[in-house]
RNA sequence: GGCGCGGUAGCUCAGCUGGUUAGAGCGUUGGAUUCAUAAUCCAAAGGUCGGGAGUUCAAGUCUCCCCCGCGCUACCA
C-alpha cells in the first residue's frame, strides 16, 4: 500500500463544453476512487484542469471573431462549474492558461533539454506566404485522403476520424488565408522517444523499470497494455514536442531559435497535472514535491483510451527523462461511450452535454451519476439510452434504494417516535441475506462488514460498476431484512423483534449513507440529513465505520432522533424522456450550430480559386485519354487500384488510389483522362506511370472525366 | 493490409493463471406481501459462451483459420 496518491484526470480541452462521454470515461471513475480513498482515511490528491493551448482554439477563436483567450475563459468557466454541479470533487481545478504552469512547462523543457533529451531537426512545414506564418497542423485545410471530405484537418479528418498528416492532404489551403500553402523548412525539438523504447517495453510488461518492481502489470486493463505494445511493436519514433504557433507555452525564450515557437500541447497538458499540484500545494500551504517525486506515492492517470498512447508511453517517457519523477502505477483508461446506438460526435451534435442536463434535469445529478457508472466503458464500448435510464433509475434507485430507506424509516417513526430503538442484542430474527437462515444484530452487522470490504476491493481495482452492485445489495438485504420479518405486523405481539430489525435496519442505512458518498454524494448528504447526522467530513468516515462494524458496534446509537424522511428520489416520468429523445434526434437533425449557440453557422466553403498560372505553367501537363484495359486492388493497400490504361501508342501501369469508390470490375473499359507525363512514383512496390483525372462532388464523391464516348485512346487534351 | 481490444441469456455486462449442473442486474412469467413512490421479497423460464478446426482426461477460458464491432497504423500524386 503506497502512503499517498495522486489522481489526475485528463484535461478537458477548453474549447467545448462537456458530454456523458467525458464524464463516464474520465471523470466519474477518478471521482469515486478519490472519494473512496478520502473516506478511507488515505493521503490523496485530485488534479485536473482545462487544457487551453494549441491550434484548435484559435481556429475556433477566429470562427467567431474573438481572442483565444475569450475563448479558454467561456469554456473553462463552463467545464469547470458543469464539474462541479455534477460533483466532481477535485482539489484544484487549474488551466494551463495559468503563469505557474507556463513557467513549469519551461523549466521542464530546459531540464530535459539539459539532459540531452532532444534532437533539433529541420523539417519541411507548410508556410502561408500572405501570413507569414508557419502553419499548425489545424490551420490546414484540405480534402481527406480516406473519405475525400474536403473540409479534413491537417492532423485528422473530423468526417471518417482518420488521423493524417498535412501532407496527406489533398489541395491543402491555410485557413489564415485562403491560399495554398507552400513547404518551407522550419526547426523543432524532438524528443528522442525511440531511445525509451526498450525499457518502456519492459516496464509496461513487467511492471519493472531500472530492475525496480513499480506496479503489478496484471493489474492494468488489456486494452490499455495491448495497445501500448502495438504500438511499441512498430517501434517508437522520435516526436517534434514544439510548434510554430502563437497560443501556447513559449519555447525557453534564452534558446537560440526560440522565436515564434510554442511548446506541442501534447507536451504541455500533462505538465499541467503538475502546475495543478503546484497550485494546490501554495493553496494549502503544503509541499507539491512529494506527490510526484517520491517512491512511496502511487500517480493514477484516468483518461479516455484515445489517450493511452499519451498517458503510457509517451509521458512516461517524459517523466523519466527528466529523472525525477514516479511513473504513474496504474492508467485504468476507458472505452468509449455510445449514446443511443451512435457513437457521440460533437461535430454531428450527438450528444448529451452536461451542463444542459443539470438545467433541464434539474436535482438529478445522483441519476445520471448512478447511470453513468452502471454503464462505464470499463473494459469495452458502452451504450447509454434516455430509456435505460429512467428504468434503472425508477427500479434500481427509486425502487430498490429510495424505497428501502424510505420504509425503514417511515416505520421508525410510526412505532418508536423517529427514536432508533434499544434491542436486545440476542434476539433472533429472520436474515435479510438468506431467508432460510436466522439472524442475530451481530451475525447481521458482520454481514455488511464484508460487503463494504468487497466493495472497496473493486473500487481498488478500478471495477466501479461491480462496486455499485455490492452497494445496491445492501439494499436489497435491507429490503428482505423488514420483508422476512415483517415488522408492521408484529409491532404488538413481538414488539423485541421489531426493535432489533428495525435498529439494524437503520444500521444499513447509516453504513449506506457513507458507502454511496463516492457514487451518489448529493444523495447521501440528503440521506445523512434525514437520518439526523453528521455531514460527511474529509476523510476517514469509511474506515471509521469499517472499525465500528468490525467490533460489532452500531453505527447509529439508540435514542438517536431521526429527521423527517423523504424520497430519496423520485421516478422519472415518461414525458420528460420522450423530450430528451426528441431533443437529441432535433438538434442532431438541425446540426453543429446549436450546441453552440455562440457560433456562427459554419460558411459554405467553396473551394478557392489556386494561385494564378502562365500558360507555359498548363503547357508542361501533358493529358491524354485512355482506355482501362484492366484493374485489380493492390495487395495490403484498402485504396489502392491497379490499372492498366491503353494510351494508343502505349500501355501504362498506373496506381489510382480509388478503391474505395469504384470495384475494378466497373471500370475495365472506361474512358479515361490520363496525366501522362508525371514523374513515375512506386506506390505499395508498384511504379505508377501516370495519373488518373478525377472529379470530385462537395460531398467528396470520386467521378471520371471521361472523353465522349468511342474517341480513341491517346488524344492530347488541352 | 498490419497490429491491439472486444463479440457470453431479450437488454447492459461479470467470468483470474483451463476443472463440478456458465453468472449478475434489468426485462419476462408465476407466486408471496402491503410498512413503502405502479415499491418489496421468493421462484421459474431463457445461453450449442460469433463460426469452424485442433490440443487436452477436461476449453467461454489455450492454438490455428474465418466472420463482425471498435481503436491505432500503412497505402492516396
Amino acid at each position: 500500500m503506497k502512503k499517498r496518491y495522486l489522481v489526475t484526470s485528463a484535461l478537458p480541452y477548453a474549447n467545448g463544453p462537456l458530454h456523458i462521454g467525458h464524464l463516464t470515461g474520465a471523470y466519474l471513475p477518478a471521482d469515486i476512487y478519490v472519494s473512496y480513498l478520502r473516506l478511507m482515511g488515505k493521503d490523496v490528491v485530485y488534479v485536473c484542469g482545462s487544457d487551453e493551448h494549441g491550434a484548435a482554439i484559435t481556429i475556433r477563436a477566429r470562427k467567431e471573431g474573438v481572442t483565444p483567450r475569450e475563448i479558454v475563459d467561456k469554456y473553462h468557466a463552463l467545464i469547470r462549474d458543469s464539474f462541479e454541479k455534477i460533483g466532481i470533487a477535485f482539489d484544484i481545478y487549474h488551466r494551463t492558461s495559468a503563469p505557474l504552469h507556463h513557467q513549469t512547462s519551461q523549466d521542464f523543457f530546459r531540464k530535459l533539454l539539459e539532459n540531452g533529451q532532444f534532437d533539433e531537426k529541420e523539417s519541411e512545414q507548410y508556410f502561408d506566404e500572405e501570413a507569414q506564418q508557419f502553419l499548425a497542423d489545424r490551420y490546414i485545410i484540405g480534402t481527406c485522403p480516406v473519405c475525400a471530405n474536403p473540409d479534413a484537418y491537417g492532423d485528422q479528418c473530423e468526417k471518417c476520424g482518420s488521423t493524417l498528416s498535412p501532407t496527406q492532404l489533398i489541395n491543402p489551403r491555410s485557413t489564415l488565408s485562403g491560399s495554398a500553402p507552400v513547404l518551407k523548412p522550419t526547426t523543432h525539438w524532438y524528443l528522442k522517444l525511440n531511445e525509451h523504447e526498450n525499457w518502456l517495453r519492459e516496464w509496461i510488461n513487467t511492471g519493472k523499470a531500472d530492475g525496480v518492481q513499480l506496479h503489478d502489470p496484471a493489474a492494468w486493463k488489456n486494452h490499455v497494455v495491448g495497445q501500448c505494445n502495438s504500438w511499441l511493436e512498430q517501434g517508437l519514433q522520435p516526436r517534434a514536442m514544439t510548434r510554430d504557433l502563437d497560443w501556447g507555452v513559449d519555447v525557453p525564450p534564452e534558446l537560440p531559435g526560440a522565436k515564434g515557437k510554442k511548446l506541442y500541447v501534447w507536451l504541455d497538458a500533462p505538465i499541467g497535472y503538475i502546475s495543478a499540484t503546484k497550485q494546490w500545494a501554495l493553496d494549502n500551504h503544503t509541499d507539491w514535491e512529494p506527490y510526484w517525486k517520491s517512491e512511496d506515492t502511487a500517480l493514477v492517470h484516468f483518461i479516455g483510451k484515445d489517450n493511452i498512447v499519451f498517458h503510457c508511453l509517451i509521458f512516461p517517457a517524459i517523466l523519466k527523462a527528466h529523472g525525477e519523477f514516479v511513473l504513474p502505477v496504474n492508467v485504468p483508461a476507458n472505452q468509449f461511450m455510445n449514446l443511443e446506438g451512435d457513437k457521440i460526435s460533437t461535430s454531428r451534435n450527438w450528444a448529451v452535454w452536461v451542463h444542459e442536463y443539470l438545467e433541464e434535469l434539474p436535482g438529478r445529478e445522483d441519476e445520471l451519476r448512478y447511470n453513468m457508472i452502471k454503464n462505464m466503458p470499463e473494459q469495452r464500448d458502452s451504450e447509454f439510452t434516455w430509456k435505460g435510464f429512467q428504468e434503472t433509475t425508477n427500479t434500481e434507485l427509486v425502487g430498490n434504494l429510495a424505497g428501502f430507506l424510505h420504509r425503514v424509516q417511515v416505520l421508525v417513526h410510526k412505532n418508536y417516535t423517529g427514536v432508533v430503538p434499544a434491542f436486545d442484542i440476542n434476539r433472533e430474527f429472520k436474515s435479510g441475506w438468506d431467508a432460510e437462515k436466522w439472524a442475530t444484530f451481530d451475525t447481521e452487522v458482520h454481514q455488511v462488514h464484508l460487503k463494504l470490504e468487497e466493495m472497496g476491493r473493486e473500487i481498488e481495482r478500478f471495477n466501479f460498476r461491480e462496486a455499485l452492485r455490492i452497494l445496491m445489495e445492501i439494499s436489497s438485504a435491507g429490503n428482505a431484512l423488514l420483508q422476512f420479518n415483517e415488522p408492521w405486523k408484529l409491532v404488538n405481539d413481538d414488539p423485541e423483534l421489531v426493535k432489533v430489525v428495525l435498529n439494524l435496519g437503520l444500521q444499513y442505512a447509516a453504513v449506506l449513507s457513507v458507502a454511496m458518498q463516492p457514487f451518489l454524494p448529493f444523495a447521501s448528504a440528503r440521506l445523512r440529513s434525514m437520518l439526523n447526522l453528521a455531514p460527511l467530513a474529509e476523510d476517514r468516515a469509511l474506515l471509521d465505520i469499517h472499525n465500528e462494524l468490525a467490533e460489532g458496534n452500531p453505527i447509529v446509537r439508540p435514542n438517536h432522533a431521526l429527521n423527517t424522511a423523504e424520497h430519496l428520489f423520485t421516478r422519472i416520468p415518461d414525458e420528460l424522456i420522450e423530450a430528451q429523445i426528441q431533443k437529441l434526434q432535433a438538434t442532431a437533425a438541425a446540426g453543429p450550430a446549436i450546441a453552440n449557440a455562440q457560433a456562427p453557422a459554419p460558411e459554405k466553403t467553396a473551394m478557392p480559386l489556386k494561385e494564378m498560372i502562365q500558360y507555359d505553367d498548363f503547357a508542361k501537363l501533358d493529358i491524354r485519354t485512355g482506355t482501362i484495359l484492366e484493374a485489380a486492388k493492390v495487395e495490403k493497400a484498402d485504396k489502392l487500384l491497379c490499372l492498366t490504361v491503353d494510351l494508343g501508342f502505349e500501355k501504362r501501369t498506373i496506381v489510382s488510389g480509388i478503391a474505395q469508390h469504384f470495384s475494378p470490375e466497373a471500370i475495365i473499359g472506361k474512358q479515361v483522362l490520363v496525366l501522362a507525363n508525371l514523374a513515375p512514383r512506386k506506390m505499395r512496390g508498384i511504379e505508377s506511370e501516370g495519373m488518373i483525372l478525377m472529379a470530385e462532388d462537395a460531398e467528396g464523391k470520386l467521378g471520371f472525366v471521361s472523353p465522349e464516348s468511342g474517341w480513341p485512346a491517346g488524344s492530347s487534351v488541352s
